[in-house]
DNA sequence: CGCCTACTTGACTTACTTCAAAAACAGTGG
DNA sequence: CCACTGTTTTTGAAGTAAGTCAAGTAGGCG
């Protein structure tokens, strides 16, 4: 397992160039780590949060809440990601975050990262970026969710997932642990968990992938690729 | 209609503080003013913009091409918003830019903004704050398009339309100019155009609201609100 | 005036949700 | 080691919301 800042600092390389000045200055950062039960709520809707998170192993999801105590998933991060970095601008927290499997995070007092902004500009812009990449993903999840029939939607959700851990060097092999069970599914794609069931089932009888107790094996990525309709260009890596 | 400096300021000041130098500093900007068609499209998917877009009256969307031609709506922007602020940072259009209805829009060159955030970094945090807002309605968006009936949808989404516009003082009375047409709203909310025309009688004979040839008519707020389950704490503004 | 697009409406069809229930599986404790 | 319990996954059947199709009206613009 990589030292905690080391996520984050790889992670941001994904996107951004960082100067020796940068990663001395995330050195800096005073990281608290906590360990998180699976489907343990850290964040709540109406937080006014004064620390960052960064996720250092397994899943963490931002999700908001609906009527009945349904939910709709947003967005899923992983090893290196700061999943609320919007808190360090934005008081009120307007979703949830919460763990998807056990996972592993470290808070950071948002006053440690401003102050950083003031003396290495660039690692602000580094973050900016982040934040920015998180919206081009949140774009992708409208399309995906409206305009995509259900069974190239789910395919789409596998692909990113799979292509992001690949980036941040989080598979093995073909696979990766994604420890979402059906029903978070549901909740994430706008579909029944019976069509989610279908869906997988489709998807694994095409033979590009198989997702079996919260682990991802692709099979065929150019196909799956294409039966996602999966162009990810959006998620702005400097390389594939 | 405002002077453009002044509609960047005042849609800046929704959400951030500025401060005399702050303002000074926008009024340095020089905005080059362009007037748009109805559905003009003016940024592309792919592009690398130089300049970042300010809307200065009527209304322009961001979207998502698909095959066939068809497009899904992403977001709407009114007077003073910066429907393209993330092109400071982020290289590549990952989606487009078009008018909706006829529309008047500035660019500035990004080098002026990234200049004037060396010199007034609050300028940089307050264009930050407006991108992270922008993802919140994206959030929303997901929200909106995957776990709520199709009436309360459409309601959703003309709420939000109006609120921003009311807090951008946009409206006249209780009248508000969305240039929508039905086909798309039909690529914005995921429904078929014979529901959208279903939804919006729904809509009208619940004597909430109107909506007809592009102007949108708020008769009881209170009630439309809660038909559209509309909770605008989402668009972190400073006052509702 | 004629064309094109937006809007409206009705009838048909089918995807998908909902419901219900069984099978597989994991964890617990005897 | 194996019954017991609860959860996740799987499957089938039924009902319905909503998409598609088709046709007609209205409205704007050259």
């Amino acid at each position: 397992m990589d030292r905690p800042h080391e996520t984050l600092i790889r992670n941001l390389k994904e996107h951004s160039r960082l100067r020796g000045e940068d990663i001395a200055e995330i050195h800096n950062f005073s990281l608290v780590t906590k360990d998180l039960s699976p489907d343990e709520d850290f964040i709540h809707q109406g937080d006014h949060p004064r620390h960052a998170v960064l996720v250092i192993s397994g899943m963490v999801a931002r999700y908001h809440l609906l009527k009945a105590g349904r939910r709709q998933y947003l967005s899923f991060h992983m090893s290196g990601d700061l999943p609320d970095a919007q808190g360090l601008f934005i008081e009120r927290m307007d979703h949830a975050l919460c763990s998807i499997g056990p996972a592993r995070v470290a808070f950071i007092p948002h006053k440690q990262i401003l102050e950083s902004f003031e003396r290495r500009p660039m690692l602000g812009v580094a973050i900016w970026r982040a934040t920015l990449r998180d919206a081009a993903i949140f774009r992708e999840a409208i399309t995906n969710n409206s305009a995509r029939p259900k069974p190239t939607r789910m395919a789409h959700l596998f692909c990113e997932l799979f292509y992001r851990a690949r980036v941040s060097q989080l598979i093995e092999g073909n696979r990766c642990s994604i420890p979402l069970t059906l029903p978070q599914l549901e909740e994430t794609l706008a579909m029944a968990i019976a069509s989610v069931n279908r869906a997988l089932q489709q998807l694994r009888s095409s033979g590009t992938m198989d997702f079996h107790a919260g682990e991802l094996n692709v099979l065929n990525w150019r196909e799956l690729k294409r039966l996602g309709d999966f162009i990810p260009d959006y998620l702005h890596m400097k390389k594939p």
